[in-house]
DNA sequence: TCGAAAATGTTCGTCTCGGTTAATTATATA
DNA sequence: TATATAATTAACCGAGACGAACATTTTCGA
């Protein structure tokens, strides 16, 4: 009764009752299970509600997942999956120190942007004290990767003596996660309090722009001052 | 059945079987329910738990705040009434912009790291939208009186010189408070990938500084340059 | 072609959880 | 002291949610 698949054609699929495609169930149910547990939470997610806004039913879920958690757990590590093939298409080590700098930060800025429900179920761990990911040594991986690029930066740059010699890389990737972090997550109450102006295109950019120059000021030795990124248009 | 109140002595109250005392009864709950907001967000808060970690019953705290919904909003202004007390001590307003600055993003940061289920009843609010915030005009006004403080240091700045002129005191603002803010909200998932080491007591001074050498960097003009915030000890 | 195994459908049990009802005890006040 | 009202208790309820049992269909290799 299912249609289940979106690459094939329907010719392929109809011959008989319904057909069989066990990736593209699973791929649908994480797809549909991300969103609710980037809506609801963990505990506020119901499983039924995935189930409806599948093209399959909830005994698929537990056939595939398990369980809850076990669903919450793929979501989270596919999530992060997904995030790294994007954050690996970044060439930063051809790129001088400062320049890889300030890309790396415009893309961390604008990846959390593009990735809001990422960003939602990273809180939503965070509220969990890490406790499922805790248990992931593919998203322990993933993150190590985030940071190895940070520490490339700093030793180029070190080397370079462009960057002062008691830069952290791990505080630099703190520096730049924080701000890129909490710009979409406490978008709400913050928009609530003070109204949504900082959240228009132009005023994020803008914000981006604070951003690279925070970072990239915070490491450069204080004699060579570069010139600001540009502010606005 | 009850001893309630840990403010009167015993001898006040034990007199008969129980003895009344509606306010200490809210308070206990309120800060019970507090805790168990914080630990579990608002869908993974069990009643009953609160209900079993209070000196009083389940019952109770219907009586008192309707539904769950309700004492989660009461919960929500009470902490940050607690949290406004604190702030307003801070007098900034004698001190020279720059210095006032530096002040307030010290205190800031020491704040959120010593008010932890603040941050975690925000983070929680972020994911339901700021559903509840909304409906509270006591948090807003707190807020405002936070971005209250940070304009008046940037329009003395600006009078006297040595802030750049288009410094904008809510991305400032917003600045601050995300460093601030991720420092707690982020350590579950940060330190679960990268080890705890940020979160030492020297690192994290090391941390406090750098923020203030980014924030303080970011609003001043270019050729004046202060001395950067001890670094280490 | 046949049968086993994988995939899917259907249905139901059980338990949790938010919230309520009814009865009991303390307090205030006249 | 009597009585109305506020505070408190214990038991209970119904909805709904997780997950499992059982049945059926499809696929694929021998």
């Amino acid at each position: 009764m299912q249609k289940i698949d979106e690459t094939q054609t329907d010719s392929q699929l109809n011959r008989s009752r319904w057909k069989q495609n066990p990736d593209a169930v699973r791929r649908d149910i994480l797809r549909v299970a991300t969103q609710e547990f980037a809506a609801h939470g963990l505990s506020g997610t119901r499983m039924a509600n995935i189930a409806a806004k599948t093209k399959t039913s909830k005994r698929m879920i537990y056939y595939y997942f398990g369980d809850k958690e076990g669903l919450y757990g793929q979501v989270l590590e596919a999530l992060y999956a997904a995030v790294r093939q994007g954050e690996d298409q970044l060439d930063l080590a051809m790129l001088p120190p400062v320049e890889a700098l300030q890309k790396l930060v415009v893309f961390t800025f604008d990846h959390h942007c593009q990735h809001p429900d990422f960003v939602r179920l990273v809180m939503i761990e965070n509220i969990h004290h890490a406790k499922y990911l805790r248990t992931s040594e593919i998203i322990r991986q993933l993150n190590k990767s985030a940071i190895e690029k940070v520490q490339d930066i700093c030793r180029r740059g070190q080397q370079d003596g462009v960057f002062r010699d008691d830069v952290d890389a791990l505080k630099l990737h703190w520096h730049i996660s924080s701000m890129a972090f909490f710009n979409v997550s406490n978008r709400p109450t913050f928009s609530e309090v003070f109204g949504d102006r900082l959240w228009i295109s132009e005023e994020q950019e803008n914000l981006r722009a604070l951003v690279v120059d925070a970072v990239v000021g915070s490491v450069l030795k204080s004699n060579a001052k570069l010139p600001t990124a540009k502010k606005s248009k």
